[in-house]
DNA sequence: AAGGCATGTTACTTGCGAGTAGGATGAGGC
DNA sequence: GCCTCATCCTACTCGCAAGTAACATGCCTT
């Protein structure tokens, strides 16, 4: 385990360099200062969160992590506090994602629906990816009370968005009267839980399992709905892989592993 | 600690009895032979089900069950083989009580529909539910593969029987025509979630927000619907507590814990 | 060229909690 | 009365992974 970058470059260094970039683990070479050192601290987070998505916290140990960034672990103390301090990172960034991109959307002139379906669309991104998993995936059960009432606070933030814009729409007459607070954990429990079996490779893109996703949770499963207005509500981007109809094959879910529930 | 149903009874024996009581725990008296060492080894899970539940699988030790039970660590081990089997008797249990929710109500003459709604309902009654809740909360991630693939494959059973319902049901017109396997996961996400936060003491009774959450995922939050058929979707129970309108009081969930996600 | 700082490493300590060995206690059968 | 089995306890072992001490290496500054 040498410093990366360095002439002594066992055979396995094609596998290395492109675990190096997998991970976009930046022990090479670079010439700032303290944005590198930024710049570590991120991947190191980024690793540690797709190791957590992968087997869990309680698997993930930080020689693990480490293996992965190829160095050691003391290394990684350089970077973070302690382990709970990475996750409550991983959690906090995926979090705060999930708050900007409210913010991105929210109050710039659409329709309440509009905007609703936008945000949607962005939360289904989002706990597709690294950071926004770990806040599916993992949680907060490992971490302490102090990080687990900050956490909670963001999460509050991001609820209450979700809560107005359904408020909005009931006014505005485009969204169906409802709780509003039901509401808005209906929604959220149906998008997060693409974070917890989506995985790439899985036949089906992000994209469009959130399309059609969304879709159901605007009109319903039910036939009641005549298609009075036309909401464009189904996704109008590429149509990657199969995605429209009934392409049910076999019994296994799009990830092919477990059926529902976890 | 000594055998329960003794008489060396301290000052805290109301308390004491209280707690086995809340915990049904069944170290007392009894009578029968098998039954009763039966009996135990639930009460060991469940007693189990709800400490992981309430702080997770890891930060729950067999200590701590055997607190909660008043006995000690190595009575649970006459019951159970170890820490693991625990758990994939939990989770076993609540998919089992899944699975057996959906038979008993899937073709017994029903419409696709209601047969539909009424699975709908049991799943989220179950998810709310100490072996259900550890289904959603917990998880497998601690578990072996060979104990995953069994849990796996219960799981598809499930789902499998969720997306006949719907295909019935687009094919009898009563369901909008859609995906049937992203329309099973987002419904079964979004009735899981509810597990996730749910909590009684929590001013919602778990019949209402199921309720609600039904209608959304039937009805859609849009307001494409102007209600034709008579499909009787909403709760027609006993509205306990408030359940109807807006009744958003403040910014906190209904557990009065986290916002969504998590 | 020399010292200081940033970065990593090897080799250790340590605590927690899962799991076990072996013994006590009592109920029931013979 | 004695033996056996079921049940539960006290008192341990032990391994794993988090965290740390102390040292190595090289760049950058002056």
């Amino acid at each position: 385990m040498q410093r990366l970058g360095e002439e002594r470059v066992p055979e396995r260094s094609v596998d290395a360099m492109q675990e190096s970039l997998d991970s976009q683990s930046p022990w090479k070479a670079s010439s700032d200062r303290q944005t590198e050192r930024e710049a570590k601290r991120v991947a190191v987070l980024r690793t540690a969160a797709r190791a957590f998505n992968e087997m869990g916290y309680h698997n993930t140990s930080l020689d693990d992590i480490a293996r992965r960034l190829n160095v050691t672990k003391p290394t990684i103390y350089y970077y973070v506090r302690n382990k709970e301090e990475i996750l409550f990172e991983c959690v906090r960034i995926g979090l705060e994602m999930l708050d900007e991109a409210s913010n991105d959307v929210i109050g710039h002139g659409g329709s309440a629906y509009e905007e609703l379906i936008a945000v949607m669309r962005k939360y289904a991104e989002i706990v597709t990816m690294d950071f926004g998993m770990c806040v599916i995936r993992v949680g907060e059960e490992p971490l302490t009370e102090e990080s687990r009432r900050t956490l909670r606070s963001l999460k509050r933030s991001i609820d209450r968005k979700f809560r107005r814009l359904i408020e909005r729409g009931i006014a505005e007459g485009c969204i169906a009267p409802c709780d509003p607070k039901i509401a808005a954990f209906t929604v959220a429990g149906a998008l997060s839980w693409i974070g917890r079996w989506y995985q790439p490779n899985g036949g089906l893109s992000a994209h469009d399992i959130a399309a059609q996703c969304i879709d159901l949770l605007m009109n319903g499963l039910g036939k009641t709905r005549t298609s009075g207005e036309d909401h464009d509500t189904r996704s109008q981007g590429q149509p990657s892989g199969q995605s429209g109809g009934q392409t049910d094959r076999h019994q296994n879910g799009p990830s092919g592993a477990g059926g529902p529930s976890s």
